[in-house]
DNA sequence: CCTGTAGTTAGACGGCGTCCAGAACGCGAC
DNA sequence: GTCGCGTTCTGGACGCCGTCTAACTACAGG
């Protein structure tokens, strides 16, 4: 499910040091987890994934990882979704799309789609700015 | 008790009759204020904003009176902001930007920013999208 | 080893939104 | 008018999400 420990442990122990983070053992399954994963979990979800390998994990621990990591920039926190705030181990500038029927979000290129004029507001400093759309996939069209 | 009764009552009842929306009293009071506001409120704030002139009003008529709107289409409900939903009565297309310093959010009028290719999405089919942009104010630079 | 600091833990807590069962209301029929 | 019925409203309970707290643990440095 996630990798039965064949591979990167050793990976995100380096990421976490390269970021300034002590790697105890809870941060490492933790990293292991959602930086590599395109699901846009949320903090419980990552907490049901990450407690199938490391089952004494526990909910402070994991809520407290994730905000560490988005403070020392391995993740964003999204809030996109109408339920609660996800998690995106891409922190490149790119867009966004939700899947109207599954809730699903996948991640756009920043390229395939352009804005224009966006510096041009009135009194505004914009720091960031994202394409959010919604649709659903073709010809996956189910009773609604 | 609320309002002097001067101006728009009648105007918040025809519109919910257009709409196809019983106009209780209640509903009309959240009416006149949620659909005239540029505040982008939460619903507790409607909640406040509405029993300072129908103190009677329950929380839970509140919510239930912005889910009908929304169904109806009088207004649009947003997740932008981490902590809760808040209501638009813009219901026309336009983007949004957030005030990183005060959380407030402005529209944004839909030509004011062009996006391109946005059609060209491989296997979706694209309903709705936006522009979020998040920045402060110019020269309102205070500590972070 | 000993000690101190950083990390982890379980549970309490508070806020937001929904659900429920009963009460009140409004409106048409008589 | 008043009766009856469907709609609306109410307040409280509930559940989920995220944070906080206080105690416990692990680990590095001396």
């Amino acid at each position: 499910m996630f990798r039965t420990s064949l591979i990167p442990v050793r990976d995100s122990v380096t990421i976490l040091r390269q970021h300034g983070i002590q790697p105890s053992a809870q941060r490492v399954a933790v990293a292991d987890y959602v930086l590599r994963t395109v699901e846009h979990p949320s903090a419980d979800l990552v907490w049901n994934r990450v407690k199938s390998r490391v089952p004494y994990i526990s909910r402070a621990t994991v809520y407290n990882t994730l905000n560490l990591f988005v403070a020392k920039g391995l993740l964003r926190a999204l809030t996109l979704a109408e339920d609660s705030v996800v998690f995106d181990p891409n922190v490149e500038r790119h867009h966004h799309l939700v899947d109207e029927e599954t809730g699903a979000i996948h991640d756009v290129p920043w390229d395939k789609v352009q804005v224009c004029n966006i510096e041009s507001l009135k009194g505004f400093e914009i720091h960031d700015y994202q394409v959010v759309m919604r649709g659903v996939r073709r010809s996956a069209r189910r009773k609604a």
